[in-house]
DNA sequence: GTCTATAAAGAGATAGAC
DNA sequence: GTCTATCTCTTTATAGAC
């Protein structure tokens, strides 16, 4: 469980006057910024989702690219934090690589609309533009380590490693266009089924039973 | 060959007063749409770019609205036709998979501005609806798809077809966050990639030669 | 087909009271 | 911590001349 991870309340502004925190302020604000897009964003679309007015949000942020930062943040510490863990583990290349596909997964469902905002940065100013290139960063990484499984022979070598692993996460960053959290059991089903898809593909695997109908 | 496909010159604004047609506003409107975002894109800058006054633009469009519906019929229209030609083909299910995943590639790389604007619409004016409504509709389809081809026992039957479908096709849609266009072989080299890595996966082949280094 | 000028609305942000 | 009122700038779009 990672504390750092926002739970929005079902119902933020119940009563009068809920006197909002920032993190509160940031989830119902990057609720709005995936729903319409950043730019398409008003502050004052904000402040009337939570029934405030437009000035009571300077008081949490100095401006409505603050709010971005802090947004761009929370996913890039959450990515960044699981490719260090994997860079460390003490494993082969093709385990690296499964572990950094699953982490890759969870923290995009646990921090999901912070990912789902970082994914959809265009590099319009400093901040989007300092986001995109730790992104970018994290991406090269990546390479790297299917590289190196390619090399140990845990994958097919006869696919550029950058090419693969970006239709590889391409497909696990594509998640954050339909998945909406259901629960822990939901979560380990789909960090299975992405693995299975991703490094098995859809054949059908040799001696498996043959395929159910519905 | 797509005659419905733009080129746009290289040097579009050379002299004084081109005298621009619609396709080739068009064409530059869309590749700031792609840079900035839809919404970040102001009038201005599209006539900026094109070195007109703003008002001129207005004489070849009704509203800043009028070219996103153009630029995304386009889009629309390209995956469309080709999933028609897939329904059409008297193959199996495996077959019309492997034909629709073909077409998707290759409309996406033969019409990439267009297809990257569309998956980035978020629905936030009537246009943007249209657009999703048509965009849902396909998608639809793409899930029957891969159902047919596991009942037919093609692929592998247990994964839910749904999330095979956004898994599959997500992987495909991806490709615009990277591909930039190389020519008729490179096009043809990253349909085969992609199918590959769709459809067998990243494990090694059995059977297969072990992986070549770099 | 393009221009200059301008209208009308909405944006982000601030001042200062409570 | 929130309010009302306001500033300044930018936005989409139009009018009318050339």
């Amino acid at each position: 469980m990672d504390a750092s991870v926002v739970e929005v309340p079902a119902v933020v502004a119940r009563r009068g006057r809920p006197g909002y925190d920032q993190r509160q302020i940031l989830a119902v604000a990057v609720d709005l910024f995936n729903e319409q897009g950043y730019d398409a964003t008003s502050v004052a679309a904000i402040a009337e989702k939570l029934r405030l007015a437009k000035s009571a949000l300077y008081h949490h942020f100095n401006s409505k690219e603050e709010i971005l930062r802090l947004a761009l943040d929370e996913a890039l510490i959450g990515l960044e934090s699981t490719l260090r863990d994997s860079l460390a583990a003490d494993v082969s290349g093709g385990e690296r690589l499964t572990l950094v596909l699953r982490g890759a997964v969870t923290v995009l469902v646990e921090r999901l609309p912070y990912v789902t905002l970082l994914l959809r940065v265009r590099g319009n100013s400093d901040v989007e533009r300092a986001a995109l290139e730790r992104r970018r960063a994290f991406d090269h990484e990546l390479i790297g380590i299917v590289r190196a499984a390619q090399v140990e022979g845990s994958i097919r070598g006869d696919i550029d490693a950058g090419v693969a692993s970006r239709l590889l996460f391409g497909m696990v960053n594509s998640i954050v266009e339909w998945y909406r959290p259901t629960g822990k059991q939901g979560l380990n089903d789909l960090v299975e089924q992405v693995i299975t898809v991703a490094l098995q593909g859809l054949r059908v695997a040799p001696g498996s039973p043959p395929a159910s109908r519905e």
